[in-house]
RNA sequence: GGCCCCUUCGUCUAAUCGGUUAGGACACCAGCCUUUCAAGCUGGCAGCAGGGGUUCGAAUCCCCUAGGGGUCACCA
């Protein structure tokens, strides 16, 4: 057991998307590479986005992926709170400390006067910063501001002169000048803090030793170590890592189709598949290996592994892995991912019985190579919980309308089946070909219409599998009914 | 616009101290397998952003340019 502490800190203003995910899973795999702790926080000193129904689906969305935490709202230990909307006073308490120590000060300009100022900044072309009209304000005049002004905000006193450098993991030393930095709010008017000041306050105060999070954040670093060092605290080791970009280069959104982990969830994406994929976007093993186990992805990462340039997610990749873990995992934990969808569907029961169980992991077991998503599954074995099925049209005018001999043919192997005491493997196979060198026609030309006849489509499964799942009777039962509804007897 | 970060096939990436026919994967193409579709196997296509240096030698080190991204909120 080592020290390391690393949280996620999601705000709960929408779904859990990609790359939170992402950020999430290398905190997590950092801390189960040191046998460290893996917090989770709540970061929602946002009230007006922050909502419950959110916080429920990252909630839900993290445990779907497996990546448990230690610590969080619902894992007190000793550093909670873990949720910030319920940790106020602590932020009071540090911005009145600062205050006290001359580090802070109330700032009253008005939402508006700053609006003004920036623009009039901006205009002349310098970085828009907050020029401190209220920094040297006497305590008599801050006294009466106080009375008159509609509300007041806590800034820090930030130095104009020097520099800041940002030690990271990724990117080595970044320095940045402190006179780009502006005095910037801790406490808002309604009391809340900022982000940034909450967050090292949090960091702080819950022993993070690694702050590991999105590139994003990089230019906030500087501010945030300056805080810090005002308050008096150690910093942590910071890791930057790059951001997940869409196909055309832009930050993803909704318009991108598919970026919350639910949406992944909902087409049929496993957790294993997406973990894998997520963990190769921006880290590699530094083998040429692209499958590997979670285990394999813990013993192996490291976060000096982690790539410094963004990465451009790749849906056809991720539906590849996916197809290649639906292919490869265990029958039984295909059985356990796959019947939501079934269920949902209605073709399955929600009980389902033992034998809907049996049933569905061999309908599974012979369409596991012919599907990527676990979403296009019950529309690829529709017919075998149905007698409806439909038929292909194409099929139907090539097979059973263009070609006279499909009526004999059917005909025979219905009767040979029939006959059969056996209905397996050899049994069934050995009868297809007694069919065909009885009639004297190719083997084609009795399994192609054959296939048409028991499921409606021209692709699909062996024949033999779609044979010994459908099972002898239901078989037989099938190609008659297609004899009479085609007119082929 | 200021500041910061980044730049190897279309995409994800590998290449310990500079010396490789610049490797792998997805996608794409072809072949094999096959009664279908897949899967699988084999092969192919394709890259060091550009320009200067340093060096016997540079994808690798330095500088410049270009491009992309981030940030500059009483959002996180």
């Amino acid at each position: 057991m080592s020290d390391v502490r690393v949280r996620f800190a999601p705000s709960p203003t929408g779904e859990l998307h990609i790359g939170g995910a992402r950020t999430a899973l290398f905190n997590w795999l950092y801390a189960q590479k040191t046998g460290g702790k893996f917090i989770l926080r709540i970061d929602d000193t946002d009230r007006e986005r922050s909502s419950p129904d959110h916080l429920e689906a990252i909630y839900r969305a993290l445990t779907w992926l497996g990546l448990d935490w230690d610590e969080g709202p619902d894992q007190p230990a000793s550093y909670g709170p873990y949720v910030q909307s319920e940790r106020l006073s602590i932020y009071t308490e540090a911005a009145q400390k600062l205050l006290q120590e001359g580090k802070a000060y109330y700032c009253f300009c008005s939402v508006e006067e700053l609006a003004e100022q920036k623009k009039i900044v901006r205009e002349s072309g310098q970085a828009p910063r907050y020029r401190g009209t209220c920094r040297n304000l006497p305590p008599a005049q801050q006294e009466e501001k106080k009375l008159t002004c509609q509300g007041h905000v806590i800034r820090l006193l930030t130095p104009e002169e020097g520099e800041t450098v940002v030690e990271d993991v990724i990117r080595g030393w970044v320095t940045f000048d402190n006179a780009n930095l502006d005095d910037l709010i801790l406490i808002r008017s309604d009391g809340l803090p900022t982000y940034n000041f909450a967050s090292v306050v949090d960091d702080s105060l819950m022993k993070i030793t690694h702050v590991i999070r999105a590139e994003e954040h990089l230019s906030n670093t500087p501010r945030q170590q300056f805080i810090a060092r005002q308050l008096g605290f150690r910093l942590p080791v910071y890791a930057h890592v790059p951001m997940i970009l869409a196909p055309d280069h832009s930050k993803l959104s909704k318009r991108h189709g598919a970026t919350s982990v639910q949406e992944y969830k909902e087409m049929g994406i496993v957790p294993s598949a997406l973990l894998n994929y997520l963990a190769l976007l921006g880290w590699s093993p530094g083998e040429d290996r692209e499958i590997l186990p979670l285990e394999e992805i813990v013993q192996l990462f490291s976060l000096e592994r982690i790539t410094k340039n963004p990465a451009i997610y790749d849906q056809q990749k991720l539906t590849w892995m996916n197809g290649h873990y639906l292919r490869t995992m265990e029958l039984e934990e295909l059985l356990q991912e796959a019947l939501p969808f079934f269920q949902a569907a209605g073709v399955i029961s929600a009980n389902p019985t033992e034998e809907e169980r049996l049933y569905l992991q061999a309908v599974l077991r012979i369409m596991r190579d012919r599907i990527k998503v676990l979403g296009e599954a019950v529309e690829a074995t529709d017919y075998f919980f149905r007698e409806d099925y439909a038929f292909d049209p194409e099929g139907v005018k090539k097979q059973f309308q263009q070609n006279k001999e499909t009526g004999k043919i059917l005909t025979r192997v219905s009767r040979v089946l029939q006959g059969l005491e056996a209905f397996e493997e050899t049994a069934v196979h050995d009868a297809l070909a007694g069919v065909a060198v009885e009639l004297e026609v190719s083997q084609g030309k009795v399994n192609v219409p054959l296939r048409l006849a028991l499921t409606g489509r021209t692709r699909g499964p062996e024949l033999l599998d779609i044979l010994l799942v459908l099972g002898k009777d239901r078989s037989v039962a099938r190609i008659e009914k297609t004899l009479e509804r085609f007119d082929l007897g």
